[in-house]
DNA sequence: CCTGTGATCAGCT
DNA sequence: GCTGATCACAGGC
């Protein structure tokens, strides 16, 4: 079994968000558990692929299970999870992680050592994993990236997704309850799951 | 606690 | 031109 065999991103972008939080994610041996995902889809009017295959968004449109790396606000870097077979242009959006793997790496890359705000937001995580343009497109069970079943089942919560105008009711925000590594805390346990 | 603003770029109207 | 799947910092309450 590839290490990113334990999930299957062949399926929905709303699943693979779910299934994803408990799992931990490495870059070069950098990373930590996935708490915080937000799922994206082609109908999603929020979504980037929406509007159908550009440049930028080659990689939603490629294969499942591969990294989809794009610039936020012209500053930050965003790493997704492409899912659902390719073409489909869905994916997943990593926003938080509790560190557990290279500590020290990433307080160097973020200039901060407060656990809490490593990896706390899409653009946090991106900086402290060190993800660049470079990794745009590269398969997720290969090297540089590692993704390791989750030991626990965490408990689930969803709730709205953050940062976006349209289709704001959809509950495709997905956490791990509790957590104190989110971007931001789930206000209700809308959804609970596992 | 909260609100406002700058940084800086790809895509869209 | 303007907007946005963002963050850090400044200032006010």
């Amino acid at each position: 079994m590839t290490p990113a065999g334990a999930i299957d991103f062949d399926g929905s972008s709303d699943q693979v968000a779910r299934e994803l939080i408990g799992m931990t994610l490495l870059v070069d041996g950098v990373g930590g558990v996935i708490v915080e995902t937000e799922a994206y889809d082609r109908e999603d009017p929020a979504s980037h692929s929406h509007s159908g295959p550009t440049a930028r968004n080659a990689a939603m449109f490629g294969p499942p299970g591969h990294a989809y790396v794009y610039r936020s606000y012209g500053i930050h870097w965003c790493l997704n999870f492409v899912c659902r077979e390719a073409g489909h242009g869905a994916g997943v959006l990593i926003r938080a992680l509790q560190p557990t793997h290279g500590l020290e790496r990433m307080a160097q890359r973020r200039g901060l050592s407060d656990p809490r705000l490593l990896c706390a937001g899409p653009g946090r995580v991106g900086q402290a994993l060190g993800i660049t343009r470079e990794h745009n497109g590269l398969p997720l069970d290969a090297d540089p990236f590692g993704l390791l079943p989750a030991t626990d089942a965490l408990p689930v919560v969803a709730g709205p997704r953050i940062g976006i105008s349209k289709a704001v009711d959809v509950p495709w925000r997905f956490g791990a309850a509790g957590s104190r590594f989110l971007s931001r805390p789930f206000r209700q346990a809308a959804l609970t799951s596992m």
